[in-house]
DNA sequence: AAACATTAGATGCACACTCATGTGTTAGGG
DNA sequence: CCCTAACACATGAGTGTGCATCTAATGTTT
């Protein structure tokens, strides 16, 4: 076991913590200016569209997309009154629920990713940002 | 210029993002039961502990906490109430405060960095966690 | 010196989140 | 079967945050 330096770990989370805020506050700013999203929401399109049907589960949604239970079920009801997506009963268990991408939902999250992207690269260029993996 | 992946980049700021939601919940919640903290609210005591006479200026404190200007106007009235820290005037810019530990804060954050470090060292073990720096 | 621009910090407001709990559903004993 | 526990999601209450704006102090221009 490689003995780990306390204070090296906490210069590490120091660290995650100062690129988080300054992409999700950027991101923010970029989608909800271009594209009234948050980035948790355009978090959750994205995961939504990379799926089969592009439909999960609510509990599979909020796993992938790093998004409590609570604060799921409240931005899933915001998505779904603008449109871009829509519950629908699932018969197999009826206390799940499946979300599913509308038409406009596609649409909107197609026009938003490469806002997405050009910020996530501005980032990583202009901070040496160690977003890819190793 | 090396050509980077866009969709390695998105990938890489999903794992952040991941990360990070992991690890402020669980810092938020074993700092709130064991000492009355948030991760932000520890964070500040972090800094201020490590600067000169336990003191910084709101601007500067702001900066290294990586917390907004308004977040940190509260989080430090609350911690404050609490006699964690203190604000006093800057005579050579009165626009400007300086806000100091007291012996209290000092205390508390002693207290609670054991606590910090625990929840990282067990997140970086269970999640091969990539905190420390490459 | 007067007028204007800029900066530091506080605050009203709207809003998203967390926590705890409620409702309805499914699964497992006894 | 019935009763209880566990689960999926919704929701009310409380709280922290961001944005815009306000006040006060400083800097700059003419």
């Amino acid at each position: 076991m490689v003995p780990v330096d306390d204070d090296a770990l906490a210069a590490g989370w120091h660290e995650l913590m100062g690129r988080y805020q300054r992409l999700t506050c950027a991101l923010d700013r970029e989608l909800q200016a271009g594209h009234g999203l948050s980035a948790s929401e355009f978090e959750v399109l994205q995961q939504l569209s990379h799926a089969p049907d592009h439909s999960l589960r609510m509990s599979e949604l909020a796993e992938s997309a790093h998004v409590s239970q609570s604060a799921l079920s409240r931005l899933v009801s915001r998505l779904e009154v603008d449109g871009l997506l829509q519950r629908s009963a699932c018969t197999q268990d009826r206390r799940s629920l499946f979300v599913e991408l509308t038409a406009l939902g596609v649409t909107r999250y197609d026009e938003a990713r490469p806002t997405q992207r050009r910020v996530l690269r501005e980032d990583t260029q202009q901070a040496g940002g160690c977003l890819q993996r190793e």
